[in-house]
DNA sequence: TGGTAATATGTAGCTTGCGACATATTTGGG
DNA sequence: CCCAAATATGTCGCAAGCTACATATTACCA
């Protein structure tokens, strides 16, 4: 007789332990998993996103994407400008520290990664992204369509 | 060029959205999501269970354990007792309004679950439980044996 | 043009997660 | 038998998630 845990449970017992490997890894950065995952995210964009972008991103709340920009823009690793065009916009920019930083946490984010799926084939790996998707999908959540602001390839 | 959200991302995502899907449904019961899982555990297995079965069934810290267990007493849901074999440990009883609400919670885990699952063959739950189960095995996470106090069938 | 609706963000208060530290009890070896 | 190590729990302070409420700006329609 097998153990049936739920792949709920499951789901987010992976998801906490992932996010403590990348804790460990990014500490001495003086960041969080987190902070990491949104900071890389706009050193990619910088200038051309917003708080509501992230929010869309990452599927957070905007209270909760708040808080982060909060803790690193007080960390000196971004800065938040009142968009010209539309004052109600928040448009984030990097600093030179992120930008120093960031190959490093990239490095970070795929070394993590790596070790999660360490022993799928690619056929796996590309199944269980189909599946999480589709989770997603019976969830109604909505991925955001490409990077803000397309600049046509990458 | 297909957008490739790395699969730590969409895990999380699709954890934390499966969450908020519960707590939708067990507000009206005056719990949470994690305080439903805990409870309807301890449920099932009222006074043969402690805090750290607790711990070790959900892949949580003794410190959050803690918190949820207080808020449950607090509720009236559970009673904590000093073990008479030995006085470290903290068992766990649930009364008798736990115990009229448990079918009614196992039934909204279940539904939760069918939700997220929607559209998925046998096949393919089962080959995403393989693969969860093998991103816990690459963290090092190892799920408990049996239930406590083993008795032998279900 | 004026006023309402929609949008973007901020803040407060809660739960849930953690690590680090403290305490109490039990176990085990010498 | 006694002290050190292991175990179980409590507590503090923090990050990160949420909802609900508040504010400011923009959009839009009559």
């Amino acid at each position: 007789m097998e153990r049936q845990i739920p792949i709920g449970a499951l789901l987010k017992i992976a998801s906490n332990e992932i996010e403590q490997s990348m804790n460990a890894r990014v500490t001495d950065v003086g960041l969080t998993a987190a902070q990491s995952h949104v900071l890389h995210y706009i050193c990619r964009n910088s200038g051309r996103v917003h708080q509501r972008d992230v929010e869309r991103e990452f599927g957070l709340s905007h209270a909760t994407v708040s808080g982060l920009i909060d803790r690193l823009e007080s960390k000196g690793f971004l800065r938040r400008a009142r968009g010209e065009a539309d004052a109600r916009c928040m448009a984030l920019f990097a600093t030179d520290t992120a930008l120093e930083f960031e190959e490093r946490i990239h490095g970070l984010i795929l070394e993590t990664e790596a070790q999660m799926l360490s022993g799928f084939t690619a056929m796996q790996t590309e199944a269980l992204r189909a599946a999480l998707m589709k989770i997603l999908s019976n969830s109604g959540f909505v991925l955001p369509e490409r990077d803000p602001c397309e600049e046509e390839n990458v």
